[in-house]
DNA sequence: CTGAAAGCGCTTACAG
DNA sequence: CTGAAAGCGCTTACAG
């Protein structure tokens, strides 16, 4: 035990500069000189802080330095849902980038929830982080005025929201469908089912378009009887497949708006009766790291989820950084289409195929 | 454009209680009482405060408060690999049920690197968090250090640490591989690999215990050529899986120790030509949602993630309200074996039911 | 019921 | 090179 600790007995709070000051018989901007390294100390004096603060223990507040400096190295991430593997993936890169810049990430979920996630934001807000990175829940009539209050950098990411001119990191939705669809009509397929994602999300819409660009292009009628909503939920999707699948005339492909509403999907085929890709063909949005393993082995629409990541913290950092001071900057980035096996030529081609004798 | 706006010409940085105090021309003290409702305030000022915080946008300084108060209302939350599953559901329980009690929550993913988990403690610890959820990465000498220094309230979750005597809530991983292995065994299986995850970790040794347990049960011989090392991790399970299956008398079926790794085994499978469950069984540690709907359906031990989550977080909060003043809790929940049907009878065992005429 | 004042633990001009 | 002092925005005894 040292004198230092004998003469002003450690209180049950930790140790603050005051304490080091003290034992080093210093003064704590002495002590905060060194300990940040902000000017120039000599030998003499930072090695007897240095001997004071492992002696004690010390370490630096980071929220009184916060309240001082006003800015808190944390960022504040919310989105809808981290249980879903894309969000999964793209919180932890951008969790990884920020670390490794220094930043800490306040966690937000809100399930969709447009007013949980409006008191996400207003609480992170609150706790002054320095940034905010969002994927916005549906349409949010309030996130403009949110946001207007403040004057911390935010990043979008996945989806836009109307009004809302910040920097974004987003896919090229509507194209990436697009070219899902046009794989699926090369194949053959003219009734193609489509379950979409919420009308109230800029995904929702612009996936929505690309199918629609694409039936367009290929000069087929839409039928709106083949488009139905899953909200991006598993659960609607399912619904959603079994009005397609009890049809009469009923689609001989399904494009899956996203990842979650796959899996309702091949639950409908299932308890149906039929089977993928043998009786219908089924692509999504959203690759999973199991599509190579699992049968069948899924065509999907892969996002960039590292560069997604990646661009969204370098966004924020930037801004923070000063090194962006122009108007909002928007990434858009390209998906890319995985084809494996769950979607099949469809039966008219195949049976042309034969007939020319190609098969 | 309002007097008070006038008068003191807004600043760049948000406005403060000071603000408040001036425009509804009262002290501090009591902006703060009606803010907090600490005291009770004539009706009178009560309505002129409230109507200056709304005209001038106040909303408090939670960094301020956090320093007087010693205390942040944040919760850190570190985890290995966000990524897998398993965690992704578990955080997200823990950030919805934190969130409720008006915690936020700071998360770290290390990707089971020991010195970025250290670091990141020490972050979090910086910045005062008021507790700490920790799914441990491997055998970590310093985090009962790291932890000693502290008088936060700590829960492990999934592993713990020697010497780490904090709040606990584990699985009963030993119970649940004995289940998983004797289920295999009833099937006729007699020699079934098993690839572990990293013995650093409670876990890993746990569920091999497990295997361990149920062969010594069924009287049948140890063999260490069945047993490799995926360190939970898929490219390593996918080595452990080829040395397994390429062994001269390979096993007829494989437990995986978890989800990532089960991804490796399944494609060493694919590679090597064979077919699960056709020419081999497999079964695996953590549930998929997608497991119902996918072939080969994974038969598997599920893990009560949501029960995981919310003990975790009322643990925590438990000893932030001061409800448990005794030592460590450890909660010991119990997986549930889910058959499916990657497992099949082992030939011998249906060569017999033939022979008996049972098939 | 209300306010003046001290203090939470730091940082940062400003003197010396 | 070093230190005294003010101040970041709040809360909380303590007077009145």
């Amino acid at each position: 035990m040292t004198k230092s600790k004998r003469t002003r007995p450690r209180k049950s709070t930790a140790p603050t500069m005051l304490h080091v000051a003290e034992a080093a018989r210093v003064s704590v901007a002495t002590v905060s000189a060194v300990v940040n390294g902000t000017a120039v100390v000599s030998p003499a004096l930072t090695a007897r802080i240095e001997a004071a603060i492992k002696d004690i223990g010390y370490k630096r507040n980071a929220i009184a330095r916060s309240l001082k400096l006003g800015k808190t190295r944390t960022i504040g991430l919310t989105v809808a849902d981290i249980t879903n593997p894309f969000f999964t993936d793209v919180v932890s890169v951008i969790q990884e980038v920020l670390h490794r810049a220094g930043y800490a990430v306040m966690l937000c979920c809100n399930d969709e929830d447009i007013e949980t996630q409006d008191d996400q934001i207003q609480l992170l807000l609150d706790r002054m982080v320095d940034g905010l990175i969002i994927a916005p829940a549906g349409d949010d009539a309030n996130l403009k005025r949110i946001l207007e209050g403040t004057n911390v950098p935010v990043v979008l990411i996945d989806r836009i929201c109307d009004g809302v001119d910040t920097d974004a990191v987003v896919l090229d939705n509507q194209r990436a469908v697009f070219d899902a669809t046009t794989y699926m009509l090369h194949l053959g397929h003219r009734r193609i089912g489509y379950i979409s994602g919420s009308l109230d999300t800029s995904t929702g819409r612009d996936r929505l378009a690309g199918y629609h660009e694409a039936l367009d292009s290929a000069g087929i009628a839409f039928d709106d009887e083949l488009v139905r909503l899953g909200n991006f939920r598993e659960a609607d999707a399912y619904k959603a497949a079994m009005q397609l699948l009890t049809q009469p005339d009923r689609p001989t492909a399904i494009f899956s708006a996203n990842n979650l509403m796959v899996i309702g999907v091949m639950k409908a085929i299932r308890d149906i009766g039929l089977s993928c890709p043998e009786d219908i063909s089924v692509a999504c949005f959203d690759d999973f790291p199991w599509a190579d393993v699992f049968r069948p082995q899924l065509t999907t629409v892969a996002q960039p989820v590292r560069a997604i990541g990646e661009q969204a913290a370098q966004l924020v950092l930037d801004r923070l950084a000063g090194k962006t001071e122009n108007g909002p900057r928007r990434l858009v980035l390209q998906g890319r289409l995985m084809v494996r096996n769950s979607c099949r030529p469809h039966a008219s081609l195949v049976q042309g195929a034969r007939e020319h004798g190609a098969l």
